[in-house]
DNA sequence: ACGCGATTAGACTGATGAGTCTAGTTTAAA
DNA sequence: TTTAAACTAGACTCATCAGTCTAATCGCGT
């Protein structure tokens, strides 16, 4: 799930510093980087221009820092944790991380993130790298450790746990996901995610059965 | 595939305005809605300004009108036409399929028409849903039809075509589009998406195939 | 009290860009 | 040839916005 606060790595900035930063990430993610003013963020922030040009130096640093900070701070977090992985089905197991990981991905922030790195993966191929290692990079490891261990037990037939994993994501975001993205109407009632979330995990141990 | 002239709707209008489509068309897919100035556009058509302003009004407008031209002929080509489908398997069908749809994907012109609407889907809710309309509607419905005549030969278990089409969709288009939309690196290889794309056919087959 | 660094409001500069205006030129039909 | 419509170059207005500058103020340690 996404933090609240997404001031990772500067718990011990000034105050003034971090409103700007609060700010900021509230516009940008809302109106993206050409569509801000640094007025705006002034503004909300509740501090002079001047402020921020003093801790920032420029429009550019201030939204590069301020959205490579959310891509650290947005990493999914374990539905897993606390649970005996040795407990619990390989079915269960899936269905929990299928409805953490697709509340993730639609949470009005992550959507706004997306559309941020997506916009300017061309102008801004830092963001998008750091993006991706920050978010899907990481969520795929740690998943296809899972897979690994269920692999092991005899339970499934997998030949690469990473691409396995990769497909799960991909099936899970599926059609449902790019109406969330594109908010296009109508949209998606929970029956219908619920419906395609266990279709996904359904496919995926079908797949992956024993033959 | 994506149609080099994406002039639909206007074969019979002037040919300064069909330079003006042109050149707005390239702009506005290369540097999106804000940084392409009308100025530009002007003179990449070999037009004046006001000539611009005599045809569309508003930059508002001619935006509209051009991205809506392109998601109207951007609709994919079916690799099956001429084909007789009776003497085709499964599997030759959606491989021919698969390729097809994720080299359409992938072509320079779709990355940047996704992009596009992703990035003003917030503004332009309309682009949006014409882009879902025309785009991936059509191909999951063609594609559904399909897939109903090998479940009705026999061949798979499908409950619902549709459900299964857009699930086929997200397999193929999966991680490695990701990589192509954010263009990250490392680039992906031929032998890997070759590689997915088999892996998504093959998973496909078995999550269908009569248990 | 003194002084210093952080902060402030707000005026200012310079650049960019949408959209308009003007005065003149081309084109093609009548 | 006449005439009207399309087109042109380019100057112009007006608004926005990044970034700077100034002069004053605040907070705090000595």
């Amino acid at each position: 799930m996404v933090d609240k606060e997404c001031l990772s790595g500067m718990e011990n900035a000034s105050p003034k510093c971090k409103a700007i930063v609060r700010a900021a990430e509230k516009r940008f993610l809302k109106n993206g980087y050409q569509a801000t003013s640094m007025d705006e963020i002034a503004h909300d922030a509740d501090v002079s221009k001047q402020t921020i040009y003093s801790h920032f130096g420029s429009k550019d640093v201030l939204f590069s820092q301020v959205m490579t900070g959310i891509c650290h701070s947005a990493s999914p977090s374990c539905p897993l944790e606390g649970k005996d992985i040795d407990e619990l089905s390989l079915k269960s197991v899936l269905d929990l991380i299928a409805d953490s990981f697709f509340n993730m991905l639609i949470s009005p922030k992550s959507l706004a993130l997306f559309r941020i790195v997506v916009q300017d993966s061309a102008q801004n191929p830092d963001l998008a790298q750091t993006f991706m290692d920050t978010g899907p990079k990481m969520f795929v490891t740690s998943f296809a450790e899972m897979l690994m261990h269920y692999k092991n037990k005899g339970d499934i037939t997998i030949e690469s746990p990473t691409e396995a994993a990769m497909m799960f994501c991909a099936m899970l975001k599926g059609h449902v996901y790019m109406r969330f993205l594109l908010d296009t109407s109508p949209k998606p009632t929970q029956e219908e995610i619920q419906q395609h979330l266990d279709n996904a995990v359904t496919m995926f141990i079908k797949a992956h059965s024993n033959s």
